[in-house]
DNA sequence: CTGAAAGCGCTTACAG
DNA sequence: CTGAAAGCGCTTACAG
């Protein structure tokens, strides 16, 4: 914090190496045209000065910042924090700086995180879930940055979107639970127009297979393990007690395990349950709980290749990449 | 991403609003300066064009960023997650951008993270945690980046420390244990510096209130629900079965009860169990979980003082801000 | 309260 | 393979 000697700049590592600045410019973002000799000179300069490239001069003069901004509603307790932490592995490794904006379970900040990040002139943005504002998309639309929408699969994306059909996850879990011989399912569903999605597909898909509509409560997000707890209990109020409870979230069905535990129910055998995003703990659980997977390390890869196409200049193949999701079949349900 | 048009610049504004881009600047900068008339006249340029500041251009002249580096090391199951959100919120909402960065669990990218942040002309670096490397340590005081450590509590900080003694949460949770009349603790202990250091100090203050020396094992971190599970079978390898289990955090407390249980012990009855971190899943469990309570807000309020002392010129009262900790005790022990 | 001018530290055609 | 020069979009003394 005492800022004693100036830091070097570009310009200094130049004079001591007795070259232009120029040639150290490209020594440091694109070396194979430099020459090997030169290339010596420059390195052991920036060894000596201990220079450190000012990244915020990089960005105005080459008019890219290699900062990449990552919107997500919280992080406390998401389920998105697998992807979002693959993400800036990834990112970080492949020479970027990932700026994390946090948009609010409601996304009420959403665009004003937007503008934070236009302004901080990042290569591009990364939604978690799909802009669901009109002018705001289009605005997007006609700025160069980069718009990655995930988790959900719009028909028209900004730029792409990488993520699953919701309304399959949705209607698959209706028939894997259909099969198993469930009859009388109920829903706790967090309040996210995604969790929204893949309930009432599981509902419509239920009902085409013969099924009676299903039961179904709401939950404030971001849900968490209480709120799974307050779930159990609140199937008294229903007209009948269903045999296969549906959580939105891990969390919830780990809460709803452990109070229907605690008031002497077994789980699978009295009450099935299943969750939402596989996280570690599904697996940890007793029993194990049967949830549906999204592989959040593939989401991450998928924004990579696409941010490196596009930075070769390249077009892109598809604009909806669908990475799929897999339901898991463990001990609850 | 169709960049049609370019981007509104300051001078479009000042152009349009018929004064100089300094006006403008100032304007935006420190809008009392401008005389009222003159305000209106730009502010109708503002949204007329459209306009939004580049920070990066902003930065480079003006040598300040407004950008604040956040540096953990994960986010997928951490414990430091309350923090960072409220830190995240608390300075977006003071007009910064937070960039976060992850250092891994065992902290090996620190130094090319530190040097990421310090390309980006960030205003400040915090930690999670305390650097430990010397060398670091003397670059980064004789830098003029601030410098905020996180949770604990160093000699002799780098600028500033915000935090708690990890040493004396560990004797507090001593005492208190032994005043309850547990006399056989065992401890489940994640291979952090900081579990370490609760830790010893537990089992100094422990054998000094008269007890003899606790048993021990260690856990991987970042730790986590199925370590817990781990935790509790590994007891049978121990010399006696302890009255309470003292676990770094709430994760593992958690997964420690949840195999008791399904191993048919009453908790706390059989066997106490207590969690660190204070977890909101901490109050919602069957029993809820003892633990030890860090006020995050808190941190991240002291924080955003810190750095608004410093921006505004002024000298730091302190350079070590204990937030405390408090022992919440609930039904586990 | 406002303007003209210099400068922040880089990148990138352009020319050789 | 390398250099001279212009320019990226702001801020900030300095002067009035």
């Amino acid at each position: 914090m005492n800022g004693v000697a100036k830091a070097p700049t570009l310009d200094d590592v130049a004079t001591l190496a007795g070259v232009s600045p120029a040639t150290v410019s490209r020594f440091l973002n694109s070396p194979e045209v430099v020459a090997a000799k030169t290339a010596d000179r420059i390195r052991a300069a920036i060894v000596e000065t201990g220079y450190l490239p000012n990244l915020t001069a990089g960005t105005l003069a080459g008019n890219r910042s290699r900062l990449i901004a990552a919107l997500v509603p919280e992080i406390a307790q998401s389920i998105f924090n697998d992807t979002v932490e693959a993400m800036i592995e990834e990112l970080s490794a492949a020479g970027n700086s990932v700026m994390l904006a946090l948009t609010g379970a409601d996304n009420t900040r959403l665009i004003s995180q937007i503008n934070a990040a236009l302004s901080r002139r990042v290569d591009a943005i990364i939604l978690t879930g799909v802009v669901t504002d009109e002018a705001t998309r289009a605005r997007l639309r006609a700025h160069p940055v980069t718009v990655i929408e995930t988790w959900g699969l719009p028909e028209d994306p900004i730029d792409v979107a990488i993520g699953f059909s919701h309304r399959a996850a949705g209607e698959e879990m209706a028939h894997f639970l259909r099969a198993r011989g469930y009859r009388r399912p109920h829903l706790v569903v967090p309040r996210s127009p995604r969790s929204e999605r893949r309930a009432s597909s599981f509902a419509t898909r239920w009902m085409q297979e013969g099924g009676s509509e299903p039961t179904r409560m709401e939950v404030n997000v971001p849900s968490h393990f209480g709120q799974g707890r307050l779930s159990y209990r609140a199937l008294a109020d229903l007209p009948h007690l269903p045999d296969v409870v549906v959580c939105g979230s891990d969390w919830i069905a780990q809460g709803f395990i452990v109070e229907a535990q605690a008031a002497g129910m077994r789980v699978p055998d009295q009450i099935a349950v299943t969750g939402f995003g596989n996280l570690r703990m599904a697996g940890d659980m007793r029993p194990t709980i049967t949830s549906v997977d999204v592989d959040g390390a593939r989401v991450a890869r998928e924004m990579i290749r696409v941010l490196r196409t596009l930075s070769a200049g390249a077009a892109l193949h598809e604009r909806r990449i669908d990475v799929g999701f897999r339901i898991i079949a463990r001990e609850s349900a």
